[in-house]
DNA sequence: TCGTTATATCACTATATGGTAATATAATCA
DNA sequence: TGATTATATTACCATATAGTGATATAACGA
């Protein structure tokens, strides 16, 4: 299988957005709903500075929406894509946990 | 949603080993099966050094496995999850290219 | 218009990461 | 044992990335 070196690109892109604890979090947060910066703030624990440059990077990858509300600015998740993505790697990792731990236990 | 700290982590660690357009393009290569590292670098045009760089990080990983076969190493794919994610987001990045397409023919 | 609140951006620092040239290590054979 | 081949590791450099404090910008109301 050969993938072109443009998909290739793209992939690591998308994978790298996601490749951030606090970035993780912050989308966490925003799974229940569109929330504010101030409340993703109150949430996380994050500085403000900080979530914002996370927020930014994450609305230029069409992962959230940003919609101005007022004096604030609402967030929401775009691409229900990265949970099913998150699912798949908790289970994949609970499982090799798993498998650890038998390993441990059978003494190989 | 809250998802603690630990997995979070692990999470991000996960994403951040597929994050590598190099790496990425490495576990192409070895999706047809089982290659020694100099195959790895004639297919892949990478550098010796930077081939095993990449591929102790998939090792440390448990992306891939490593076996000693006389004085060449093979690698293998160990998870395939990978290359389901990689589908998922394939296809995730081609609509979301075939929105901006009819975007920009309808002129929103 | 000015003051307040919410948020984005900038500049800086510290750390991480990728690639490379050189070298070390491992395996094999004569 | 020494030479050869395959691969891993090291040291270095350049670039990227994350977090923070300060400041700029946007929105709103008096």
């Amino acid at each position: 299988m050969q993938m072109n070196p443009g998909a290739i690109a793209q992939l690591a892109d998308y994978f790298k957005v996601l490749s951030e604890g606090n970035r993780l979090q912050i989308l966490c947060c925003l799974k229940d709903g569109a929330k504010n910066v101030t409340e993703i703030i109150t949430e996380t624990g994050l500085g403000q500075a900080n979530v914002s440059k996370h927020l930014k990077i994450l609305a230029q990858a069409s992962i959230v929406n940003r919609q101005p509300v007022g004096v604030s600015i609402y967030y929401e998740i775009a691409d229900p894509l990265i949970f099913e993505l998150c699912e798949l790697v908790c289970e994949r990792l609970s499982v090799s946990l798993e498998q650890r731990s038998q390993q441990l236990k059978t003494g190989i």
